[in-house]
DNA sequence: CATGAATGAGTCTTCATTCAT
DNA sequence: TATGAATGAAGACTCATTCAT
């Protein structure tokens, strides 16, 4: 079948488009406002081509969160041992920098917390990215504990419970400037370190 | 006026009553999910009875918001120079056994706050509401530092981004269970004690 | 039962009222547009009240019909064999002034006679009036006519229908002014004056 | 674009059919009475389907509006100066002829009428048509009156008054038969005919 | 007489989804 | 693949009317 790969790779293309739409809608107007024709039309195409590609509104839904769940994912997790308070400040200047750089990214992720309180399945999928993210940060804390460089009364788990909070919580401090969110970044910093 | 008293009681009753059955609609299936017709099956009346007492979904919508914002406003802020490691403490686990006694009251929070980023009214009430909030945290650290009680190096800023953070995020970490939570609250106090 | 009657006078005034600001409502909005709710707003009774006045919309518009049927049956039909050239010129002013001084009365009968057209009480009403209307013109041309005042090949019959068409459509003549009035009122008598 | 001038053609047929059955609907049970439900039923679509091809009941009304302006934009107006009493004549007779052969047109016409009270922007497009109407009509007055064939004193601008008010009563002359209709017609030639 | 509260029966409109072409 | 057309199921909202007080 002459051609079938580059129908193949045009196919991708176009689900990405229409995810990205969709992903965008979702940032513009929440999942109430989602409407699968306002997507259809931005990519320019078709409902029935968007259905296509997406049989039901639910999954494309589902693509959008997939998509930005693998983004999380390669959220870098850099080798915690070495210099744990290093790490710490890298990982969280990292994301503060894409809060800064992808606020977007951020209003589909407060929806898609919001919906895991009523989706299992998507709980589910949520849960597990976060203990992964939890045992990096606790890993990062209890080392630089042990090493020294952080408190001796530090308790790994409040501290990462603490400082997923707060990364988390950035879209719902309204008023969050990027200046304030390095006040506090330091201030995380300062807290654990040991005097 | 005949009976206008218990009249207007009665009115304000199922008022309340429609705006009970409203928030715990949202709390079940969210914004998004929020249909009058099950409000008005809920409370047991007719939609046309519930369209008498809110003419459209959105005023109903925002009789529900606006009695969050000002339960929020009650949330108790004491002088917070007298003691303000014991007034820190005690905010926390006020806010943490609220969280523990009406974890829909926060479900539904998450809502607004997602709302808000497209709902400039909205924003305005909430912004507003969390400066005193903000205020008060800024106020408690302060002093704290000031009295030796806190690390001489406390920046109370970044301190409330950071707790405000916390706090706000309680419904966005999964799986925090009440212990969890009581962990980070301490390991926040202990970051904060002067060594 | 002393005060009864004062009583019973005042039932009339609030019934004048509602049918007055209902004539208002129909010209304002059209049938289309006749809300009771409305009416009862204008007067400043209760819906509920409104309803004591008038069971059903359907008898509140029967109000309204019947008395500018009444108020139909009021226009002067002098004499017509005296002088029936001055008696047509004083009927077709008659007309033209209280369109002049009261439109919202034709913009109501306009909307009365549409209606008439798919009820037949309405019709049977309307009919018996414009029966006794033609009959009056009639009897004004063949008098006339018969005196020598009028042209001898003069047809009453179609000098009627003229006459009355005419004035039935001032309010469809969308840019009619009472000058334009006056000037098709003239050539009118101008057209059926024997030369 | 397979098959799009044939779906063209379709769907210009549908809008057709629903635009018919609109306008008959109107006719029977006036604007008061429309109900888009019945209109689908009539033309034997989903209610889903007629709001496809008008969004609103509005647009659908528009369109039965505008095609029945432009369809009195087609009554012919034949050169009026060659010989104008002929031209009054087949005028008239033209507008006589449509209204028996399709009173359910006149019956829509006038509850436009009625509605361009209170629809300012139908009052433009019907008043643009009147203009039209009333200069073709004093045009052959005027013709007429300086070729002799009218009497000298006939005032164009109050016989064209006339004769449109009377054609336009047609409706609201409830026992209107094509006979009496006729008679009118005469007497309106006789009355501008020089003697 | 008057009213606040309640309701049944609509009315327009929306939206995800399907299907023939 | 792509689309115009179609639809079922629901949604918010309206309105005349009723009834207990």
């Amino acid at each position: 079948m002459p051609g079938s790969r580059r129908t193949a790779v045009e196919g991708e293309q176009r689900r990405a488009q229409i995810v990205d739409a969709a992903q965008h809608a979702i940032a513009t107007a929440g999942f109430e406002g989602l409407r699968v024709r306002d997507v259809a039309a931005q990519v320019g195409i078709n409902i029935a081509t968007l259905h296509y590609y997406f049989p039901t509104k639910e999954a494309l839904v589902a693509a959008v969160v997939q998509r930005i769940v693998r983004t999380l994912d390669r959220v870098p997790l850099n080798d915690p041992v070495h210099d744990p308070r290093r790490m710490l400040i890298e990982h969280i200047q990292h994301i503060l920098g894409r809060f800064a750089a992808d606020r977007n990214l951020f209003v589909v992720l407060n929806e898609i917390y919001a919906r895991a309180d009523r989706d299992a399945e998507l709980h589910a999928v949520l849960l597990s990215n976060d203990h992964a993210w939890a045992d990096y940060l606790r890993t990062i804390f209890a080392a630089g504990r042990d090493a020294g460089q952080f408190r001796a009364d530090l308790d790994p788990d409040g501290a990462t419970v603490l400082v997923i909070g707060f990364l988390k919580s950035l879209l719902a401090q309204l008023d969050l400037t990027v200046e304030r969110g390095r006040l506090a970044a330091d201030e995380i910093v300062r807290a654990v370190t040991a005097p």
